[in-house]
DNA sequence: CCTCTTTGTGCGTTATAACATACAAAGAGA
DNA sequence: TCTCTTTGTATGTTATAACGCACAAAGAGG
């Protein structure tokens, strides 16, 4: 059994039990698993199949990843949109467990650069440059820095943010681009 | 017991074992979950833990969402990119069971309109709207539709796309936007 | 062809998930 | 204050997950 695991789904489900103000009884009313049982799990008692997951899921409404993923708190505090010297970030759709990635829109003046350190596993970045052109650098931590990989406007770029990367601007006019950000379950 | 359930999990490892070209009896010794077991879930006979799960998804090194995931042919086949008069499609990133998502860059022409039937229940919808003005309704199979919702460069909009929807540029200049179409479970 | 190994399935045993029930404590209402 | 209801936990029972082992069939090699 793996106990780490279930501590994890026992936070999580507890965690939206309690946001939605349901009792044990009411949750087993609504899943149809029951109330014994959700204790159990609730405690990190039971590793549950995945039937039963699937069950107080499907109950709850929400996805299954929802009981799985890591913590919303700390994908979050991983990523924040950046402060830096000319650049400016607009959220368009905030991170939420349920969507599993956000999005933002930031725009670079010229000249402006901004670095960023290693995220957590299981992060991406999907790049789409709407105008300027945009310079990104991957900085492994065991390998060589990549060169700077230029995209100009329409085009777009993919990568494992695991490692650290910059971005920068190099030419005279601004650069605006999108960014979705997705973490994915390891 | 979700026999359903069991049946799409036994078709995903399966599938990941006979592309490795494993025996049961390697996959055993690779996961440490026993080959009776894993030839059980294979055949949809049982539902195994969330524990026994995780071991196999690490065993595999895959993330779990690939174990549980609608398959990636239905959900590629459900929400093509259309081809309707008037509208250009541009994929920048494909949809792939690992990322859950696919984004296209759309070109409404003046005048241009398409119309999609409901997606597959756990399909959302984000769009940006980069240039131009683009319409939407929704249309709930059992509600009215909603007005036209019009949205003009740099806003953006999410919805469940379980629902009949159009989209239309009734202005006299193109209309280009980004849609982020996702595949949640449910 | 024969022998040995591998493969996936079946079966019985053990461990644990999942449940129904009981109950102490807390909460709500008269 | 008293009574009833609700809440979460503990316990014993039942169902099923998970395993070890046996075995028939297929595959591999001499």
């Amino acid at each position: 059994m793996s106990s780490v695991l279930n501590q994890l789904i026992a936070e999580k489900l507890k965690r939206i039990r309690k946001q939605r103000g349901l009792s044990l009884d009411k949750l087993a009313s609504l899943t149809g698993v029951s109330k014994a049982m959700l204790g159990q799990i609730e405690r990190g008692e039971s590793s549950p199949t995945i039937a039963k997951l699937w069950q107080i899921a499907t109950g709850l409404q929400v996805p299954l990843s929802t009981l799985l993923a890591q913590t919303e708190n700390t994908a979050e505090a991983l990523v924040q949109p950046l402060a830096t010297p000319g650049v400016k970030v607009r959220t368009l759709f905030p991170y939420s467990a349920e969507r599993g990635f956000e999005v933002h829109e930031l725009t670079f003046a010229a000249g402006a650069e901004s670095h960023s350190e290693p995220h957590q596993l299981g992060t991406y970045e999907h790049l789409i440059v709407l105008s300027g052109c945009l310079q990104l650098k991957l900085t492994p931590a065991a390998q060589q820095p990549s060169a700077w990989i230029s995209l100009t406007a329409g085009q777009q770029y993919a990568f494992h943010a695991n490692v650290a990367h910059s971005y920068k601007n190099s030419s005279t006019e601004p650069c605006c681009f999108h960014d979705i950000i997705q973490y994915r379950q390891h």
